[in-house]
DNA sequence: AACAATAATAGGAATTATTACTATTTATAA
DNA sequence: TTATAAATAGTAATAATTCCTATTATTGTT
C-alpha cells in the first residue's frame, strides 16, 4: 500500500470521532481540508485501511459504519437517536467460549443490543 | 391491516423457509404463484408483517433478509456460503442480565457469530 | 346484492449506498 | 530523472429499497 495523503486524512478522521462514522459524514468531513477529494475514494480508502486492519467496519443496519476501536467490543444501539455506544459486554473468555460452543469456526462474535439511550430519559 | 391474498402469500413463503430469505428471493418465490405481483408489494407486506410481529426482519450486512422465527435467538454466519444458522447462544435469563448491565433500556439483544460452517470442512 | 370508503396494488420513477470504469496524476524504486 | 504502477476525480452503473399515482379489491353498511 503506497503512502497517500488522502488516505492519511481519512484514517485521522476516523481515528478522531468516537460516533462510527458513515463514509458520506468522513466525506464530507475529509472536503473541508481536501476540497476535491472524491466520494470514491473515501470508499476505497476505507476498505484499504480496512483490509490493513487499521480499522473496523460495522454494519449498522443497511449502512456501513466504520470504528478506528479495533479491540474486541459490542454495541448498544439507540432506537431512537440511532446513536451506536461501545462496551464491553464479553470479555476475552467469554467470546472464546462462545466461538467454541458450536462446531464451527469463528473467527468473530458480534452483538449489538437495541434499546434506548440515557438521552431520552423522561 | 385489511386482508390481502398476497400478503398471505408473502407470509407462507417467509414461514415456509428456515433460509432467512431477502425481500427479492420471496419476489422470485410469489411470482410463481402470483405472475403480476411486484416487488414493490413484497416490501411493503413485509414490512406489514414485521410491523404486526408476524414476522422478524434482520440485517445481514447491508441486506434485510426475513424469519418466521420470532423466538429470541441468535446467529451463526459463515463467511464463505453465507448461510445464516439459527443457534440459542443465550437463554432469556442470559438475555435478561445482558440488557441490565447498561443503563440502558433494552429490548432486545442481537448476536452473531462470524465464521465458516460445517460445509467447508476439508 | 350494491355502494362507499379506503386499504392494497402494479408499474415505474426516485433515492440511497456503494462499486466500477477510465483517463489523468502522483508516489516511489531504480 | 524516469518508468511503473498505484491512487485519484469524475462520472456512470448497480443494487436494495422507498416513493408515487392511477387503478383494483376488501369490507362495513345499507
Amino acid at each position: 500500500m503506497r503512502f497517500s495523503h488522502k488516505r492519511e486524512a481519512i484514517q485521522e478522521i476516523v481515528y478522531g470521532t468516537n460516533s462510527h462514522p458513515t463514509a458520506d459524514w468522513i466525506f464530507q468531513k475529509a472536503k473541508v481540508k481536501i476540497p476535491n477529494i472524491s466520494l470514491g475514494t473515501v470508499y476505497r480508502n476505507l476498505k484499504q485501511l480496512d483490509d490493513a486492519q487499521l480499522i473496523n467496519t460495522l454494519y449498522d443496519g443497511n449502512i456501513a459504519r466504520y470504528d478506528w476501536n479495533r479491540e474486541p467490543h459490542d454495541h448498544l444501539k439507540c432506537k431512537i437517536c440511532g446513536d451506536l455506544i461501545d462496551v464491553q459486554l464479553f470479555d476475552d473468555q467469554i467470546r472464546n467460549t462462545i466461538k467454541k460452543q458450536y462446531k464451527f469456526e469463528a473467527d468473530d462474535v458480534l452483538m449489538t443490543i437495541i434499546g434506548t439511550c440515557h438521552k431520552h430519559n423522561k
